[in-house]
DNA sequence: TCCAGCACTCTCACCGACCGAGTGCCAATC
DNA sequence: GATTGGCACTCGGTCGGTGAGAGTGCTGGA
């Protein structure tokens, strides 16, 4: 345990312990942090030397192996949660272990099929979000949250009016990800069938799989082209349209496998409230949710790095999907307990939302 | 204890406790069985004889209580959890509590107008449903389970046919309750727009208003007066309504307050895994708040009563919501575990469904 | 650098004793 | 007949003590 700098020239590596050792040293190390996670996940047991060595071929001796906990322990990677115990990863450690040690585990073709089988069976968006949640629950044993496809980010399929008795008129959009909203309307305004025919084909061919986000121009044109007396109209159908379905409120996520906390084995040191609390705030979540995912593949956040102190011991996996073109229109993830089999729920996320990428637009 | 049956003239009642006692006995071992129930809920504590004569106006001594609860245990309404305990009520013992001893406690009056202008602030059906429940699972501190109006019980307020550019039928229905729902036709026929324009006028003159249950008929009706060339377009487009929306999958619940379930006090004997895995069975949660909703009010289901197992700790209070005139569209309900305040909880369901039915068609 | 041995610490399960709450029963009283 | 005070009994929860087991850190030698 010198604390003197690395000398040039030698083998030492201080870039993850923290202590000057060989590479070779390094590397077993880091063999026993990966054990250790691995034994730890699979026992929800605090894991010795004296195990470690007999279910792992590490080719060295307990005490040796303490030597190593000893320097990992140093590194912040793992813990003792009391004295005579064995070690526990710290959410640093699951930070390592899911960015350089984890090996990927893909799905099984049977897993695959299936999931292709449950996705093409659905008849509209509501089942086609509703399966992946069950999916995603069912093959990770955790906490699915899918989100619905963002407005702002579909494309429009078909903008429709309806007047209604009560001399109001009823906007419905419809887009392209399946999703549809609809508003009231008071027009000020009486509308005979053939303006409100006009102004629906005009509607339509203005903004017909312009993304939901850009569409101000083309409602502006619109209005333009209308006549003069109904051109107030053409800019309440606008307005509604832009400013309703741009709300924060309109993004929608659906939980599924909720029961999942409950089962044994997924014990928290602070109970499911705080984890069942932080699920239900919805918008909050959604916001972490964004935050986290980015468009290459899937995220992983890990215990404290978590900004809902609610979720502290659970990790986060997300993963965007989208339409067949690639791009990300909502999220998918899987939360559980900090100790989660990491390789097989990164690939039951990314297996589903491939799958659901290429079911969507359907 | 006299096994003898009653004697014609006598004052004593045997209706309820099974042993013949004088009528004013009778009357005071319910208001012990209600002063359990009351502190029971409260406390969440067996309650024993002394307890009850100090924190109620009973005018009799513990030992007189203890003999009323001999004869309550006889009866089946109150258990020991254990020989040297107190009292609890038994499922039977809070039937009978909700069924003849429960005062009704109104709402407050700031209570009332939250949930109103709450109510009114919803911008769609989404928001009204997705405020309900918040509302439930906030009054009664338990979970909340919505149903959207049920779609067979539903108007119809406008139908929809929208061409894609797949060559294919979009077919939109919009209810009068504010649900809407789409299915993808594959339409065997070219079209021109005229011939659908007339579709869409026949078929909205024929169905406007009716209940999607029963327009069967007006269907066939518009098929006949369609030129014979078009008349396999307008059976399908019949056939995909009628079907698609009767489904039993259409069929949709919205979930509250789970958080609530894991909140101190909330000690299930059997844990929270029943009960949260009951309530993602989200079909057969339907069935069992159907069967036991009627139309006059609410229904209160109590711990075994419950068909499903993993309720056996649990009681359900639902009651049916609809539209301004009266009918039942769909239901809403709070569950808690038997040991809730009823009062309250009944007060709660009622109050809401019925701001709900007054809301509704925006 | 590795390893065997050893002393030490700490948790957990178990045991027995004790205390208090609550009951059921009985005899006396209203 | 209803009510009540008294009393013996039961049983769960708590507390302190104990022993086993697991796991560690350290030291000295290979």
């Amino acid at each position: 345990m010198s604390e003197n700098g690395p000398e040039p020239g030698c083998t030492s590596r201080t870039f993850y312990l923290g202590t000057e050792v060989s590479a070779v040293s390094e590397e077993r190390r880091l063999d026993v942090l990966r054990a250790i996670v691995e034994d730890y996940v699979r026992t929800r047991e605090p894991v010795g030397s004296r195990i470690l060595t007999e279910r792992h071929q590490l080719g060295v001796s307990p005490a040796t192996v303490r030597n190593d906990m000893a320097a990992l322990e140093e590194a912040g990677l793992i813990a003792q949660p009391h004295t005579s115990a064995g070690r526990i990863p710290t959410d640093k450690g699951y930070r390592l272990f899911v960015d350089q040690l984890a090996e990927v585990r893909p799905l099984t073709v049977p897993q695959k099929r299936a999931i292709e089988t449950f996705l093409s069976e659905a008849v509209d968006l509501d089942d086609v979000v509703a399966r992946a949640g069950r999916l995603i629950a069912q093959l990770t044993g955790q906490v699915a949250v899918v989100q619905y496809p963002s407005l702002r980010r579909s494309g429009l399929r078909h903008l429709e009016l309806v007047p209604t008795a009560e001399g109001r008129l009823l906007v419905v959009v419809i887009t392209d990800t399946g999703r549809v909203e609809q508003r009231f309307l008071d027009v000020p305004v009486d509308l005979d069938d053939g303006t409100l025919g006009e102004l629906r084909a005009r509607l339509n061919a203005a903004t017909a799989g312009r993304r939901l986000a850009d569409i101000g121009d083309a409602f502006a044109g619109v209005a333009e082209a209308m006549p003069p007396e109904h051109r107030p109209l053409a800019t309440a159908v606008a307005e509604v349209v832009t400013t309703a379905l741009s709300e924060e409120s309109e993004e929608r996520i659906v939980l599924t496998g909720q029961a999942n906390l409950a089962r044994s084995g997924m014990r928290f040191e602070q109970g499911l409230r705080p984890v069942l609390e932080a699920l239900e705030e919805q918008v909050v979540l959604l916001g972490l949710l964004t935050d986290m995912t980015d468009d290459a593949g899937v995220a992983v956040s890990i215990g404290h790095e978590n900004r809902l102190a609610g979720l502290a011991e659970t990790s986060v996996v997300t993963s965007g999907y989208g339409s067949s073109d690639g791009d990300t229109v909502a999220i998918l993830s899987s939360i559980g307990p900090t100790r989660m089999d990491y390789p097989g729920t990164i690939a039951a996320v990314r297996a589903v939302a491939r799958y659901l990428s290429r079911v969507l637009p359907s």
